[in-house]
DNA sequence: TGCTTTTTAGACCATCGGTCTAATCATTGA
DNA sequence: TCAATGATTAGACCGATGGTCTAAAAAGCA
């Protein structure tokens, strides 16, 4: 017995982006929850049964979508990653991956929106386990970095500081994407530039931090 | 014509209940969307007929089960909040409030269920607007006074320095709610003034904040 | 060709939230 | 007391959902 989604990324291209192209466009659209299966096969002209072959679901379909716009990113943040020093220029290189990963939501409009999609409901999060254990490794990857550079607090769980983390990221990201078009570059620029000063000053080690750790 | 919600409020405590408390069980266990209507009126023992004289759909039942659940305490927050002075015990009141806040949520299982509940989906926080408003209302008026204290930067729009301490709120209380069991007393005492104390870091003013505002 | 496996079509299922109509109940005025 | 009016209730019904299943078609292979 074959896995189904095995047998979808053995497909040629072309009939695999007859599924995943409608697929993403209503979970773009619609959001997970608010996607509509149906309406994905009858744009993809697909029958139930023909993808039901390839897919187990509605919620691997959303995996499938998100591996292939998301895969190569997070693969490029990874790796990136990995060039981390724990030395003073830390959040030096912080900020180029947090840059750059800005500029490509900025630039590619399916993309932003698609992560917008993604924590519209916990269900959606579920389904996309696979990918959020690596966005996972790579942050906490980054905060020990900025921990062995003395930047990063250390009293506290790592599943902590890294969930507070991504709240914060997520909320920022939110934020742009709905203000982004009324903000004047120069808006744009401060916004970024001090909340990303901010995040520094949240994690950053204080005199009275570790009382008995 | 009477407002359907106008007719639950209206109704006898006990009634009401009957509607109020499998609803409040159901969407505690399964969330807003995993929620199904059809199985809180069964275990109401209220045909589907009667609910829809008395709400106008599964929303507004969510309504009125987190306003039942919240409206007292976001009153107090509220009170309390006014009280608060634009002075160096800003951070000493609102340590305060939150404490106050956290214990409640502690201590009270169904109460912290159904928080969680309402950041599951973007519509559960939609239908809630009547509370989220009362909600923002009083967190901005907390930054307000913050910022007369000289204790929140203001080169930040409102809304987002608001969103952002919503999104961390959020996930701190996530991170308890879900940790707290496997922690000592000792530990839940670090992690919740650390937190507070990081809270406090984000949003202090820095030397290079203001640049060109 | 004939047999086997992979692939496809779509009828079918329980359940969902929501609508609607007809019956019943309560209240009031005469 | 009774008729009439408005408030309330029951539940059949609706379109749509995601998912299952069977039987036929197509493809691969001997």
């Amino acid at each position: 017995m074959t896995k189904q989604s095995d047998r979808l990324w053995k497909l040629e291209e072309e009939k695999r982006a007859q599924l995943l192209d409608p697929a993403k466009a209503e979970f773009i659209e619609h959001g997970y929850e608010g996607a509509s299966l149906n309406r994905i096969l009858s744009n993809a002209k697909m029958s139930k049964g023909q993808a039901y072959y390839y897919i187990t679901g509605k919620s691997d379909l959303y995996l499938a979508v998100c591996t292939q716009s998301f895969s190569d990113i997070l693969d490029d943040v990874r790796s990136k990653s990995e060039l981390l020093a724990a030395s003073d220029e830390f959040w030096i290189g912080v900020e180029a991956i947090a840059g750059k990963l800005a500029q490509q939501l900025a630039t590619d409009k399916d993309l932003s929106a698609l992560a917008l999609s993604v924590y519209e409901s916990t269900s959606a999060v579920e389904s996309l386990s696979p990918l959020t254990a690596r966005l996972d490794e790579i942050i906490d990857h980054i905060i020990r970095v900025g921990q062995n550079a003395g930047q990063i607090r250390t009293d506290l769980p790592d599943n902590l500081v890294r969930e507070m983390l991504k709240a914060l990221a997520r909320s920022i990201d939110r934020w742009f994407a709905f203000n982004a078009k009324s903000l004047s570059p120069q808006e744009f620029a401060d916004a970024s530039r001090i909340t990303f000063e901010m995040i520094r000053n949240f994690v950053k080690i204080t005199e009275n931090g570790v009382r008995n750790a």
